[in-house]
DNA sequence: GTTCTCATCCTTTTT
DNA sequence: GGATGAGAAC
């Protein structure tokens, strides 16, 4: 298709920003606000390259997340928009996988001191870890006139923060000796070697930058390359990007947001767009709209804006709404916390009732905790029949690769309408198998008659479902998909017993939600969560949308950290209120595990203040 | 055995 | 700021 005739796909209608990056050829970093539609612009842009061969075939486009799901979520975007053979060249990774695998397949031509066994774990390095590293050799003694201050946090945060190879000659200090040990232990001290995966970037770069020749078989392989939230980027992270596209042909986009950078305390880089302009020329573009919150909750964004980073920003709404006062946001106060947890379910049951909000347009987040912070809650909103679940456990089993597999098998054999299902799961096999559309008919066979089967075993009353019952089924399924094509089309099932242990956490998961009902096909909406009201972290609730928002424990308690590092906490608490597409509240409760202040916290009060929102005492 | 005091963690991803 | 657990102090 020709440059000129292409239009955004779908209908989408994108804003002038955005259809300038699109079409822009340099490298270029996207500076958009929260519901920009920044996933939908690097959708639209690599549909854009390939359609219209700017991404020259068979040249690919690499996406770099940091989540799993993310990475996902993009790929089948733009399998979605431009079909599975154009989004064949569209790579969609997280800086991790990425990482690995330029390590695992250049294994050999890593120096041998930082070359991995063939078989090796993967491994956390927390700053409990670093005395242990003393068994392997005698320590640094101060006599010596070694510099002995040392903060372990500090160490466990930064040992990979330098390029390899290790400077062996300037081990001076307690610190470059503990970094030695580390690398030497983790990597040569035992049969198999244990990484983390700060080490397997740092290997990964270090591969690339004295190995010319890979380096030129990585870079004729993209064409161009996208950086999704790339204001939470690290230093190992941009510094694997750097050498591996920096002075290429790879034109460069990076998105993001300043203001929603929550994650400086775990190594996010200060100042990350600015490197990234000086050392990719990268053109500077801004996104203004904003397609997610409602018109009124988008002013009282925009003035926080302007109060968290000065200046005079404006946002607009989408064309969507009605009124320019639609959307509600409201501080609830209360004296304690079963009055809050009572008010909050009778508010959220009639919000479902009236408003007919599913369960899952509701989000509830919290800073920390949400165990600690919301227990009454959901026993309050279980009373009143609404089922309501902490995410995190699911939230990763969900994003899976093998699940799609599972879940379509387990709703076809349990439900007796299921054509989305039907037709999606044949696609998925077919393309798993590297099969096309004419030998369909064959699939298509194989797995009606498991499905057939697999009813009968399901409704076969005098089974006994248990645990390893439901594992059975499970390695059953995706034995008829195909076991060894799922290892091998997804690289983080190759090794190890990773997929065991997640299959086997999966039919717990299962076993778990049919103890509850007892019949399958609730059990899978039970395990899937279409029935309840997601409970999250801030941290977790990133990229997503609700209806409405609650976050509760706007106070002191929650935000501890507040005094420490004021920006990043008013940063988190801008996430958590940008989630909100129509309703956005606020709780402070007085006495919840003691007493309770917000003067701490007073900054973010007075800015909602600035912004016109309204206070309630509730008891 | 119970009570105290102190340090640590909380917010994350990644195969 | 509060929960938690380890180890000391009784």
């Amino acid at each position: 298709m020709k440059k000129e005739s292409w239009i955004p796909k779908d209908g989408v209608i994108l804003e002038k920003a955005a259809q300038e990056v699109v079409r822009y050829e340099g490298s270029a970093y996207v500076l958009a606000g929260p519901g920009a539609g920044k996933t939908e612009l690097l959708a639209q842009k690599a549909c854009y390259l390939l359609e219209t061969n700017t991404s020259v075939y068979p040249a690919r486009i690499l996406a770099i997340s940091f989540k799993r799901d993310a990475a996902k979520n993009l790929k089948e975007r733009v399998e979605k928009r431009s079909g599975k053979e154009f989004a064949n060249r569209f790579v969609s990774l997280t800086y991790d996988s990425f990482a690995k695998q330029i390590m695992d397949r250049f294994r050999l031509t890593i120096p041998e001191f930082y070359r991995p066994s063939l078989e090796y774990e993967i491994v956390n390095f927390y700053k409990r870890d670093v005395p242990n590293l003393r068994e392997e050799a005698e320590e640094p003694s101060e006599e010596n006139g070694w510099n002995y201050y040392f903060d372990y946090d500090l160490f466990a945060k930064t040992y990979a923060n330098e390029r390899l190879p290790l400077r062996v000659d300037k081990i001076n200090s307690i610190e470059s000796w503990y970094k030695y040990q580390l690398w030497k232990n983790y990597i040569n001290g035992k049969e198999n070697s244990s990484l983390t995966f700060p080490m397997i970037s740092r290997i990964a770069e270090y591969l690339l930058r004295s190995n010319p020749k890979i380096l030129r078989a990585i870079r004729a392989t993209y064409s161009h390359v996208f950086l999704d939230e790339f204001q939470d980027t690290t230093l190992i992270q941009y510094d694997l990007v750097r050498t591996t596209f920096m002075g290429s042909n790879a034109s460069v986009t990076a998105v993001g947001d300043v203001k929603q950078k929550i994650m400086g305390w775990a190594g996010a880089l200060d100042g990350v767009f600015n490197q990234f302009k000086l050392d990719f020329k990268a053109k500077e573009f801004e996104m203004v709209l904003n397609h997610r919150s409602a018109p009124n909750l988008v002013r009282i964004q925009t003035s926080i804006i302007n109060d968290m980073m000065g200046g005079s920003t404006v946002i607009t709404p989408s064309n969507k709404w009605k009124n320019e006062d639609e959307g509600i946001c409201e501080i609830w106060n209360f004296t304690n916390a079963s009055e809050e947890a009572k008010t909050l379910a009778t508010e959220i049951k009639t919000w479902i009732d009236q408003e007919k909000l599913e369960r899952r347009d509701v989000g509830i987040l919290v800073r920390q905790r949400a165990d600690m912070y919301c227990d009454m809650l959901i026993n309050e909103l279980s009373n009143l029949g609404i089922h309501s679940r902490i995410e995190d456990q699911w939230q990763d089993l969900l994003a899976e690769n093998f699940m799609k597999y599972i879940i379509d098998v387990f709703s076809l054999a349990t439900t007796d309408r299921g054509p989305k299902a039907w037709s999606r799961l044949i696609s998925n096999v077919l393309s798993l198998r590297g099969n096309d559309e004419t030998e369909s008919y064959q699939v298509e066979k194989e797995i009606n008659s498991f499905i057939v089967e697999f009813k009968k075993t399901i409704k076969y009353e005098s089974i006994k479902v248990t645990k390893k019952v439901v594992e059975q089924w499970l390695d059953k399924i995706l034995t008829l998909i195909g076991l060894d094509l799922i290892k091998s089309s997804y690289p983080e099932y190759r090794k190890g017993k990773y997929l065991e242990r997640k299959v086997k956490q999966t039919a717990e998961f299962l076993f778990y939600s049919y103890e509850k009902h007892k019949v399958w096909y609730k059990a899978i909406d039970d395990f899937l969560g279409t029935y309840s009201i997601p409970i999250m972290s801030i941290h977790k609730s990133k990229g997503l949308e609700f209806e409405s928002v609650v976050l509760l424990g706007l106070e002191d308690g929650a935000f501890w950290n507040f005094e420490k590092s004021p920006e990043d906490e008013t940063f988190t608490f801008f996430v958590a209120m940008s989630r909100a597409k129509t309703r956005m509240i606020f709780t402070f409760c007085k006495n919840r595990f003691n007493g309770q202040e917000r003067s701490k916290v007073n900054d973010i009060y007075q800015m909602l203040e600035n912004a016109d929102v309204k206070q309630f005492k509730w008891t």
